[in-house]
DNA sequence: GCGCCCCTCATACCC
DNA sequence: ACGGGTATGAGGGGCGCG
């Protein structure tokens, strides 16, 4: 019988040497089933050096047998190795595990040049081998059989084919669980050797919520918990930070209790995988800790922060708990109705959160090929990378081995000098997608890139400006290949959002948006060191045509007679007008072959000497700040609150002088301590360990501070400091906020080095100086202005 | 011993 | 563990001054 069968995880099982591969999913009836194949083989590649006989070799290949048992099957093949027709010696081998150790041992014959695409794994190997997709649908000729395994599932099946992705939209109607943890500890960070787990809150995308709290026994705690998994059998276990941080302690506990913390399809514990990732088998286990990252605009990766941004709606009253304030929370009988309140609004949030981002997770996973609790913890060269594998594979590309290089950097983008002051109509016009568009127009790709020692082909070359490199003409090469397809899938999918609504929609919009990223990140890819297919022209070449391209634009707007006001690798600023504009652009068009487009206009926008940072007032009244204090995490917030009004006063109001009268009162404000305490926190990231600093440095003081409290502090941790008063250097005066109170604070740090900063670095440019603002907020005499 | 200059380290931003 | 270009503050050493 056929069945559609859309995946939700795979592993694999050795059994007796022999493998069988474990697809867990959903079929066309929403039934949860399991599929099992034992039909495929897994292999590698043996490339012959240069000018060796391959019949010969493959002789030499086939003596070693009696030494490799388990190999299967030898044979020559014709593959393309970076586009480069090639004989390749395919081996494949029953046991999977074994891939490596045989590829190694045989590489070591003369006449091998190298093994190939060794370090691929099984389960990795059947999804790209069948083209095979996470969080799609497939066709599979199945025979359904007993559930030998006892594994959580209506039905299992045995693979009579392998399956084939067909095209389908839809999502099948998923469970989602999503949950949080509490765990108390009388001082500093809770450790799961010794610190109990007291409150487990969950809930389901069927609107359940329950909350387990520890009254006298923690195992009845986490069988409970375990009791609810296993009875609402969700397909997607959510929550935040839950692959460091709950998932271990959860594992630990349980053991110290003698517990089997048992709540995956397949009767066993969750585990630790690739990338660093929990895997429960036969669900997807997604931490959106791991999505955190792509939210620039999030600079303190919290959990409400998070729900925050993405408009997660807003709980009343919440009351926040620290981490610091949770032992007393528990201990005060009258406290810890709020202690669970929270905890439950922390799950609530992770719900929230879910239907903000899963979707798109979901379409990740779908376009590049990694199973959904990968795709989170996969970095983003990662991503890209799995995407072409499965291209390469397609095309018949062989994928290079992942080498060691030596870092050395090459020139990027030009940032063009912006004119000082504030401007009146300010027009922004963009390249699209410039960097993917260079490298197709100009089919720059690790295949097509010809060494300077190698003939020029017949089909002629593209010689990158400045740096000389050439790539041929013909035929077009992976990347280019690649980067079309993707440029107009997206392009395809946003035509057809036009007509759709409702849930269509919101899988088209996730999906171009997935589409998107891994657009826009190719390029990054491609300079990257660590990439497969990393070939360092190819990436010196497009930033050399980035860099002609930008250029051109500047001559081509000044000759029409606009002002260039400001331009940063893919865009140029102008005074707007229309006509010229329009003009420019159709230039573009005809003598680059590129695509510009008016992204926007600003009513007024201000810039300062430096390059990156300005401001502008939108059309509708709205504010864009780029690179200044405002959008900075690294300043207080009282800091970045007056700058931002300032910035508002100024574009808006064109008033520098009530400017300053605003800051005179702020200043004010804070030495009368009306300002909160929280906006006087500055937030750093600890980027190494403690003892690898060379300096002293406020935050790293700070942090020393915590964990001699018993805080445990990772890298990329954010520490929040206040400034306090005190002798001696800066450093020696930042203290942990929730170790300092109000009236530690050294305001005139605060006034000094925070607020006036941030002011004048816009007051600045209206002569406004430092003695202007401290001046008491009575009268200024301000008469050069009038 | 102090202030000033200049360089380095550290962080976070822009595209 | 995707790229390079840029701003900025604080630390810290060297130097001249008195």
């Amino acid at each position: 019988m056929k069945i559609l069968f859309w995946l939700l995880d795979i592993n694999y099982e050795l059994i007796n040497d022999t493998p069988e591969i474990r697809l867990w999913g959903i079929d066309g009836e929403e039934n949860r089933v399991l599929v099992i194949d034992r039909n495929f083989t897994s292999y590698f590649y043996l490339i012959p050096q240069e000018g060796v006989d391959l019949k010969t070799l493959l002789d030499t290949v086939k003596a070693q047998r009696s030494k490799l048992p388990l190999i299967r099957d030898i044979e020559t093949v014709d593959r393309r190795y970076f586009g480069k027709p090639t004989k390749a010696i395919k081996v494949t081998c029953k046991n999977p595990d074994l891939i490596s150790k045989y590829a190694n041992e045989l590489s070591k014959l003369g006449g091998v040049k190298s093994g190939l695409e060794e370090d691929v794994r099984y389960s990795s190997r059947y999804l790209v081998d069948n083209e095979m997709v996470p969080c799609g649908w497939h066709q599979i000729e199945v025979e359904e059989i007993k559930n030998e395994l006892g594994a959580q599932v209506d039905k299992v099946y045995l693979a009579k084919s392998f399956p084939k992705p067909i095209e389908k939209n839809e999502l099948p109607k998923l469970r989602i669980l999503g949950f949080s943890i509490v765990c108390y500890s009388k001082s500093g960070t809770s450790k799961p050797e010794r610190d109990p787990i007291v409150v487990i809150s969950v809930a389901t995308n069927k609107g359940e919520e329950k909350q387990f709290v520890s009254v006298d026994s923690e195992v009845k705690v986490l069988e409970a918990f375990i009791k609810f998994i296993v009875k609402f059998d969700p397909d997607i276990i959510v929550g935040y930070a839950t692959n460091r941080q709950d998932w271990p302690y959860l594992l630990t506990r349980a053991k110290k209790l003698g517990l089997s913390l048992k709540v995956d399809r397949a009767k066993a514990e969750p585990h630790t995988s690739l990338y660093g990732h929990v895997s429960v088998t036969g669900r997807a286990n997604v931490d959106f800790y791991d999505f955190a990252e792509d939210f620039a605009e999030v600079k303190v990766k919290t959990l409400e922060n998070l729900a925050d941004f993405l408009g997660v709606k807003k709980l009343m009253d919440r009351t926040i708990v620290e981490d610091i304030e949770i032992p007393a929370y528990w201990e005060d009988p009258k406290k810890r109705s709020i202690l669970l309140k929270y905890s439950a609004e922390n799950t609530q949030s992770i719900m929230g959160i879910a239907s903000a981002i899963l979707d798109f997770a979901m379409q990740l996973a779908n376009l590049v090929g990694l199973p959904l609790d990968h795709v989170g913890t996969a970095a983003v060269g990662f991503r890209v990378e799995w995407y072409l594998i499965r291209q390469a594979h397609k095309l018949g590309e062989l994928t290079p081995k992942r080498i060691e290089r030596p870092y050395f950097p090459y020139a990027g983008a030009v940032v063009l000098e912006p004119k000082p002051g504030i401007h009146e109509e300010v027009a922004v016009l963009d390249f699209k997608a410039m960097y993917p568009n260079i490298m197709i127009m100009n089919n720059v790709s690790p295949d097509t890139y010809i060494d300077p020692r190698e003939p020029t082909p017949p089909s002629g070359v593209n010689v990158a400006p400045e740096v000389g490199y050439k790539f041929r003409k013909e035929p077009p090469g992976f990347y280019k290949r690649v980067l079309s397809s993707l440029i107009k899938a997206r392009g395809d999918l946003q035509k057809k959002m036009k007509t759709s609504s409702g849930m269509d929609y919101r899988i088209l919009d996730a999906r171009q948006k997935a589409v998107k990223v891994i657009t826009n990140a190719s390029y990054g890819y491609c300079g990257w060191i660590g990439a497969r297919w990393y070939i360092k022209p190819v990436a010196e070449a497009t930033t050399a045509w980035g860099r002609a391209t930008i250029l051109n634009t500047v001559k081509l707007a000044r000759q029409l007679g606009l002002e260039v006001v400001y331009g940063d690798t893919d865009s140029i600023f102008v005074k707007h007008d229309q006509k010229k504009i329009k003009e420019l652009s159709k230039q573009i068009g005809e003598e680059l072959g590129l695509e510009i487009k008016p992204d926007k206009v600003y009513m007024r926008i201000i810039f300062t000497e430096a390059k990156k940072r300005y401001a502008g007032l939108l059309p509708d009244g709205r504010l864009d700040i780029v690179g200044l204090e405002v959008v900075r995490g690294d300043w207080a917030a009282i800091a970045k609150n007056v700058q931002e009004k300032v910035l508002e006063i100024v574009l808006k109001e064109n008033s520098p002088e009530k400017s300053a009268t605003y800051v005179r009162q702020c200043i004010s404000d804070l030495r009368n301590k009306q300002v909160p305490y929280r906006d006087l926190i500055i937030w750093k990231t600890l980027t190494k360990s403690l003892e690898e600093y060379e300096v002293r440095a406020p935050h790293v003081e700070a942090a020393k501070l915590l964990t001699k409290a018993g805080w445990e502090l990772t890298l990329g941790d954010k520490i929040g400091f206040v400034i306090t008063t005190g002798p001696g250097k800066l450093y020696a005066k930042a203290k942990p906020y929730m170790m300092a109170t109000y009236d530690d604070i050294d305001v005139d740090y605060y006034i000094s080095n925070q607020i006036l900063p941030a002011a004048l670095r816009i007051l600045g440019m209206f002569q406004i100086t430092e003695g202007d603002l401290m001046e008491k907020a009575s009268q200024p005499s301000l008469a050069k202005f009038l």
